[in-house]
DNA sequence: AAATTAATTTTATTATTCTGGAAATATGGA
DNA sequence: TCCATATTTCCAGAATAATAAAATTAATTT
């Protein structure tokens, strides 16, 4: 993934309207909401949540199907774990001993000393 | 993680330097950079990059640690793990069939239980 | 073909964020 | 103490993003 898809996906994310359809449109799965069904689950304005919408699909992190009067919003699953890859490669590539940070839920479970 | 917080550290990566910063301190590993390390290494000027700083720091995703004159800035990897789990969970919650949908990277390699 | 419904685009206003020079703070050394 | 170094805070202008009412496009129904 390129560096500048990748802040547009971050900053299309980084918005509290825009992280709540994403959560909800995962939530769904492929099937998605259709834009109405969403004005009517978060309670915005039709052209609030379009704009949030395009964001959203121009980052490729949703998409956008038409069904006859209806589009349908889906979470495009691949494009997050392709983003999810960029943030968390390259851990301690420049040379110094971090084993056990590098590897995510792997050893993040809290123990008892400290 | 709270969803205020998650805005924030999305908000924290969503913009080039800030993303290129933190990049350059995951790849660095726990040891860290030094501001002036940065400073050189990145080419900007000292203000843009301690605004940049301060909003990652802020969003708990790099630690900072003084030595002497010195501060260290380091990728801070659980909240990079907590912020990708805020974002792949809940996959298809609301009922919808979708098994591969939801993590792609991990049917590759089948399962040895079923 | 007119009316209805679903959704978007346009637009203007408001709010927030970015940038980097100048000044300020803090630490260590001569 | 005075000076150099490391880094930050302050500030103001420039740039970008968010909101939602009004107008627009597009598909379906009668």
């Amino acid at each position: 993934m390129e560096s500048t898809k990748v802040v547009q996906a971050l900053a299309s994310l980084a918005q509290v309207t825009r992280l709540e359809i994403y959560r909800l449109l995962v939530s769904r799965g492929p099937e998605g909401f259709s834009a109405g069904e969403l004005v009517e689950r978060l309670t915005i304005p039709g052209p609030t949540l379009s704009f949030h919408l395009k964001a959203l699909a121009n980052a490729e992190l949703i998409t956008a199907r038409k069904e006859s009067r209806f589009i349908y919003y889906a979470a495009n699953f691949s494009q997050m774990n392709e983003l999810v890859t960029y943030l968390t490669q390259n851990c301690c590539s420049l040379g110094a001993v971090c084993d056990p940070v590098c590897s995510p839920g792997k050893y993040l479970r809290p123990k008892k000393s400290a």
